[in-house]
DNA sequence: CAACTGCATCGACAAGTGTCAACATTGACG
DNA sequence: CGTCAATGTTGACACTTGTCGATGCAGTTG
């Protein structure tokens, strides 16, 4: 089931930014499973479903008929977002509820875009203020 | 090619956290391709480095021989970032640059959660209470 | 102009992914 | 205990993806 605790996830070591250092090997493989995890529209989806639903969680029969797939499809889905660390589920009689990991999702976050987080202009120096290409030809 | 421009990510419309409504599948589509884009632990290292590298900028040169990977393989992957709109690319000589697309990454960060989860307290505080939810069915 | 360097594209192939139908499992309820 | 409803699992299959070697093209340099 959901083996996945709040804990699993790498306190401090996880939030620098990409422009921070160039990631570890396996640092960037861990990132790229949870990117991947989400690099499906329904997945994506699913998660912006469980996320905006009514307590925060939600059935897979709430889930299901939002698209035109098979119930073992959606299952699937779900499974890969579980074991990406995204979601975690629990059983409550014959219905299981999802909902998300908020440590997960929020790290990524942090990795993408420190300007528009808690995290200080780390990226934004890196980065030079000519983003809107001058003049490439330009090269002598 | 890369008809993906800093102009064409949508200003508004787009920050809206996965939480706040669910995504429509255009945009769950569009934002997908971007995951799916960060969605291997090479073209996640290939933005790091990129977005970490002097300047805020590489050429493919520098970016090689980081890699046990052959030289089109990169290239592959570069094209694929490109393509997605988080990357782009300049030619200065003999040379063709790399830098990154700081909206775009913006932008994915919003979405996974800037004010909602990306608050320090939710990463210690994962989920909300209110788990008792007998009735799965009412929902829109 | 000719040769050389840096990078992209092409064609091919193995591995991975999304999807479904069929089956298994879990818990509710009579 | 037997049946039903809600989910997960399995096996199969088409399609996509990551990778490479070979080749082509743009710019530089001799």
């Amino acid at each position: 089931m959901s083996n996945y605790e709040a804990s699993d996830v790498e306190p401090a070591s996880c939030c620098s930014p990409l422009g921070r250092e160039p990631l570890t090997e396996d640092w960037a493989g861990d990132l790229a499973r949870m990117f991947k995890a989400l690099g499906d529209p329904v997945r994506l989806r699913l998660v912006s479903m469980v996320a905006s639903h009514d307590g925060g969680e939600a059935c897979v029969c709430d889930l299901t008929p939002a698209f035109e797939l098979s119930q073992p499809t959606i299952s699937h889905h779900l499974k890969v977002l579980r074991e990406a660390g995204l979601l975690e589920c629990e059983r409550r009689g014959t219905w299981v509820f999802y909902r998300l990991v908020p440590a997960a999702l929020a790290q990524l976050a942090a990795v993408l875009g420190p300007a528009d987080l808690a995290v200080p202009a780390a990226l934004t120096a890196p980065v030079p203020a000519a983003l809107t290409a001058p003049a490439p030809g330009a090269l002598a």
